[in-house]
DNA sequence: GATCCGTGGAC
DNA sequence: TGTCCAAGGAT
């Protein structure tokens, strides 16, 4: 295996982006937040929200103590909105569990609701410095190409851990280095579509480089068309209910030209299965949290 | 392990 | 214009 952690710590020191979180400072807890937001959402999207919502909850206490319609709507548009609610009771959860204090095991964090093998260890490393594996997808598809000399990686697994393991150094703030770099260098030089590889630290080592290229197979799936798609009415529905705020909506005015009915409903149904948005007398509206009995009431 | 889950920018 | 992609996680 050629060494990788010396060319990417000196390549970081000079090519890393200047982003919030990694200010001096700047928290667990803001540490955390950001990582639910860069979850599927690239960075230039998530830097505006992120300040947005680190000033309106400086806290996990400050995020639980309000209902978690308040977490989906500051999410806005950034997507998937189940980390919103997951978030929101991940925050609860850090308040009732840990003393309002972000976990620094990976255990406890793993242990947190929307919290996976990558956000775990990214708050351990990143947050308080300790020394563990991260790997998003720019990390696996950096070791896919320059350690196992192919094109893409393949499906995620939890021997990418072991693999990136290999790969750090023993000293701890080294380590947390080298996997900052890896993220990063996959998400700026080493990227999915075009690399620029005249750029690139690992360009003497890199098997996939040394090898002319080869086309290994494409193991990716193509990702579902959205248009006409169940997650189009229901993003449809949820950024009705957004803009509605605070105020519910009467159930058949949603989305009420829809041109599937039955995808309307079906949206609908799975969104209040999911938590994410709550009916009640005829009405429909963000998740209210705990409000006393019978305060949902099923669609059918 | 395969699927599902939003949204918008880049090419 | 359509396709691909983006600091994943839960089921």
């Amino acid at each position: 295996m050629p060494e990788l952690a010396a060319p990417l710590v000196e390549w970081y020191g000079r090519n890393a982006r200047d982003l919030p979180w990694r200010r001096e400072g700047f928290g667990a807890w803001g540490t955390l937040v950001s990582e639910f937001m860069l979850q599927q959402t690239p960075v230039a999207r998530v830097i505006p929200h992120l300040e947005a919502w680190l000033d309106r909850w400086p806290t996990p206490g400050a995020l639980a103590a309000e209902a978690p319609a308040e977490a989906v709507r500051q999410w806005a548009n950034l997507g998937y909105p189940r980390r919103a609610l997951w978030l929101h009771r991940a925050a609860t959860e850090i308040r009732d569990r840990h003393g309002d204090v972000v976990p620094r095991d990976v255990d406890a964090l793993l242990a947190l609701t929307g919290i996976g093998d990558y956000t775990a260890r990214a708050v351990a490393v990143f947050a308080y410095g300790d020394h563990h594996p991260v790997v998003d997808t720019n990390t696996r598809r950096v070791l896919a190409r320059a350690v196992a000399g192919r094109g893409q990686p393949g499906p995620p697994s939890r021997r990418d851990l072991v693999d990136m393991a290999a790969v750090l150094p023993d000293d701890v703030e080294a380590a947390a280095v080298v996997n900052a770099a890896a993220m990063e260098l996959g998400a700026t030089v080493c990227t999915a579509r075009s690399p620029r590889c005249e750029a690139c630290p690992l360009a003497d080592v890199c098997r996939w480089r040394a090898e002319g290229y080869p086309d290994t197979g494409d193991t990716r799936r193509r990702q579902a068309k959205y248009e006409g798609s169940d997650r189009q009415a229901r993003g449809a529905v949820m950024r009705m209910l957004r803009d509605a705020a605070p105020s519910a909506v009467p159930l058949e005015t949603i989305i009420a030209d829809w041109p599937d009915r039955r995808q309307r409903d079906r949206a609908i149904d799975s969104l209040v299965v999911d938590g994410l948005v709550e009916a009640s007398d005829g009405l429909l509206h963000l998740p209210r949290g705990r409000t006393g009995p019978d305060s949902t009431i099923p669609l059918s």
